[in-house]
DNA sequence: CTAATATAGGACCGATTGGTTCCAAAAGAG
DNA sequence: CTCTTTTGGAACCAATCGGTCCTATATTAG
C-alpha cells in the first residue's frame, strides 16, 4: 500500500548534508545550499526531513555514530591499546592536508556555534563527547593492563585528558597549525601520558 | 577646528561590541543587536566604525591585546613561572560559573566560525595564537631555569602543548564539562608537563 | 481502474539581513 | 555668526532567510 517510490537515498542525502554542515557550519549553510548539494526539490526536502533544524540534529547523531564507530574499530584492530591512543592523536596531523579544508570536528564546531542557545543540540554534543571519552577510557584501562600506563593512575581522568587533547589539536589544525607541529604535540602528549602516576 | 563633539566613547563602545561578538558569534550578532547594546544610532555607527565587519576585526585585535596583556601580567606577578602555568590551566575551571554563559574564547570561536572563509580573520586568529604561545614559551623557559621543568625538553614544543591544552579545556567548558573535571584535567596536564624529558 | 505517494517547480509569505542615503536639529570651535 | 561635525531617526535598498502551499505529473500497489 504505497505510491511512487522515493528516487533518492535518505541516508546518503543526509550524509551530503552532514558534510555541508561540517564544512560550513549550521547558519552559514543555507537551505538552497542544501537543496543543491542534496539534489532535492524543496517539496522532497520538507516532506522527508521536517526542517533544516531537524535535519541538522540527525546529522549530529549520524556524525557521532560514525566517529565513535571508527574509534571503536581502531581500538579493536590496533596492535596495542597505547598504539591506538597514539594513532588517535598523531593521526590528526593528516587533517592538515584535508582537501576540503581544515574543518575541525563537527561536534566542537557546533559547540562553538550554539554555545548555550540550543539545549537539544548542547545535549547532543555532550553525549557525543561522553561517548568518545568512554572509548578512550577503555583504551587507557587496557593500556594499564598492558603496563604501558601506570596502573595506579585515574583511568577516567586520563580519558578526559585525552579528549581535551584531541579537541585542542583539532582546533589547532583549524587555526592553521602545521602538520609537524601537530605531530610534535601529539607525541609529547602520549609520552606525558605514559609518565603519569 | 571641530564640530559637535562625539557623545560616546569609542573604546568602550567597541568593548561592548566585543562582548556581544564573544557571547553570540559574528553572524548571530545582528546590526540592531549592536546598535542597541552600544546605544548608537545607525548614522553614528557607520560614521565611526566603517562596517560590522571592520568593527569585528577591531574587536578581535582588542581581545587579543587584552588577553595577551593579562597573560603577561600574570606571568610577571606569579610566585613562580610554574605557578603561572598551573594557574592559567586550572583557572579555566572558573569559567564554568560564568554568568554570561560558557562562551569559550573569542579567537577559537572565530576560528571555528570562519574556518577558511575569511583570510584576514584567519590571519588575525593565527597571530593571536602565536602570541599566547610565545608567552607560554617564556614561562616554560623560566620554569626550566627554576628546575621545575626538565631543561633538556624542547621549550617551544612544550609551549605548543600548553596552548593546545588551553584550547581543549575552554572548549570542554563550552561543551558542558564540570568545574571538577576541568580542574582535574588541568592538574593532570601540569604534572605531566613536569615529567617530560 | 483507483488510491496513495513522490516528484519538480514555482508562487508566495513575512521577517530580517547589512548597508546606504538624506534630513533637520544640536553643539562645539574659530 | 559661521563652519564643521555629530546626532537621532526615518526611508529605503536589494537580497536572503526558512518555510508553506499549490499545481501538475509520475509511479507504484492493490
Amino acid at each position: 500500500m504505497a505510491g511512487r517510490p522515493r528516487e533518492f537515498d535518505i541516508e546518503s542525502a543526509r550524509d551530503i548534508a552532514m558534510q555541508l554542515f561540517w564544512t560550513q557550519g549550521y547558519e552559514a549553510t543555507s537551505l538552497s545550499d542544501l537543496l543543491n548539494a542534496m539534489g532535492l526539490s524543496k517539496s522532497s526536502f520538507y516532506q522527508t526531513f521536517e526542517s533544516k533544524h531537524v535535519l541538522f540534529e540527525q546529522c549530529l547523531t549520524r556524525y557521532s555514530e560514525i566517529r565513535i564507530g571508527t574509534m571503536r574499530e581502531g581500538l579493536a584492530t590496533a596492535p596495542s591499546s597505547l598504539a591506538f591512543i597514539r594513532g588517535a592523536l598523531t593521526g590528526i596531523s593528516k587533517e592538515t592536508r584535508d582537501p576540503r579544508g581544515r574543518r575541525g570536528c563537527l561536534m566542537m564546531n557546533t559547540a562553538a556555534e550554539f554555545a548555550q542557545s540550543d539545549l537539544a543540540i548542547a545535549r547532543c554534543v555532550k553525549e557525543s563527547m561522553d561517548a568518545s571519552r568512554e572509548v578512550f577510557a577503555e583504551a587507557v584501562a587496557a593500556a594499564q593492563v598492558d603496563g604501558d600506563i601506570d596502573a595506579k593512575a585515574n583511568t577516567k581522568a586520563l580519558a578526559d585528558y585525552l579528549v581535551t587533547t584531541v579537541i585542542g589539536l583539532k582546533t589547532q589544525v583549524k587555526a592553521g597549525a602545521s602538520s609537524k607541529q601537530i605531530t610534535s604535540i601529539a607525541e609529547l602528549s602520549v609520552s606525558a601520558l605514559c609518565r603519569i602516576t
